[in-house]
DNA sequence: GTATATAACGAACGTTCGTTCTATTATGTA
DNA sequence: TACATAATAGAACGAACGTTCGTTATATAC
């Protein structure tokens, strides 16, 4: 019993690697076993189909996501630092690759699944939604904190927010632009700023 | 001569449909030519490869993206007129699906191809140099007809402004929101007006 | 240390993949 | 109408795909 999870672990890291660069769908078992000097029937054994096999990577890369990036976070005072903190977590997530060789595994799978029903998507809808839903709360706290503006928006704001978090992510991976980063901190600091509440001037 | 281009024209509209849905890397030849109602060798000879097709394909999607999104732009008065017809445009092009089934081709094969080096990623980074190009290039025009602060980054702004399309994308696409497109034309508006000369408050 | 459960293997299944031939139609031109 | 050429079809290829099977090796429990 116990043997049977380690190997598992292993075969999903490799998974996470390799999907990152092929796809979820592009991940096939039998490179996957190659990679990991394993037979394919062997590997397979652990998953009932290619969809479980994607179903637990793509699992494993939310996991890792929530743990390198929004857990930390909460240890931040509620309000604008944990806001901060959690968009400085994201952006050196993005910065060393997102967890993974080939990228951000989630985003990835977001437009490869964006239109392909079934339970891959599923799963990637609602992480997003509460990947959503907590930076929402989060942008509310730091509204009742009086650290925002009353009249902000959450949704709104947390839609803007991610838009920077994709273009980073473009700019590094497509363009290889290593300025993004600094263009992301810039457009973060001064979103935060029109949300503000004004001191004097 | 006439019938093999037509033909051809025929193929690579199918395949943009297609590889929106499956992918570039998913397109497969056999699958596009049971489509089409073809053999697979008769449409294999119009290609010389498969990395062809996916070309041709591909290049045919940044067509179609610039005659509907930017080119339609030129006709407005440069300046801040231009620079939202631009994404007026663009988010209109979202909102019907970026002109395929599968949404946006070029998005998803920046995603797909962002670590696959090769003829396509580099037609892709190619084709986004260009549009970053362009847009930076409208801005810079709004900044000289004095529509927007002398101090504005075009690069900057230009990232930001594609962040927003990105977020508008994913959220229409993955998490089917319709409230994306609201969100998206409030964030140009605000964004366009924190860099626009104030005139008296 | 032996019995048993679990994990991994190797071979084969039927499909589909991209690609290469050769043959047969359809088309444009003299 | 005849001819040259271009366009399509059909069959076959080796490889890889996901999956199933029966068997062997290994780890766990008594």
């Amino acid at each position: 019993m116990r043997k049977g999870e380690q190997t598992r672990t292993l075969i999903l890291n490799e998974a996470m690697a390799l999907a990152s660069q092929v796809g979820l769908e592009g991940l096939s078992i039998g490179a996957l076993a190659t990679r990991l000097g394993m037979s394919k029937s062997g590997l397979f054994a652990h998953f009932g189909s290619k969809e479980d096999l994607q179903l637990q990577t793509l699992k494993q890369g939310q996991a890792r996501f929530e743990e390198t990036v929004f857990r930390p976070a909460l240890n931040e005072p509620r309000g604008l630092p944990r806001l901060r903190a959690l968009f400085a977590n994201w952006f050196s997530w993005v910065e060393q690759n997102s967890g993974a060789p080939g990228g951000c595994l989630i985003l990835a799978a977001s437009i490869e699944y964006d239109d392909r029903p079934g339970a891959v998507r599923e799963l990637l809808v609602a992480g997003q939604r509460e990947l959503r839903g907590a930076i929402a709360k989060a942008i509310r706290l730091a509204i009742d904190e009086g650290h925002l503006k009353p009249g902000t928006d959450p949704w709104q704001l947390t839609f803007e927010l991610f838009g920077i978090v994709l273009a980073t992510h473009h700019d590094r991976r497509l363009l290889d632009d290593a300025r993004a980063l600094d263009r992301a901190r810039g457009a973060l600091e001064r979103l935060i700023e029109a949300h503000q509440i004004q001191a004097a001037s």
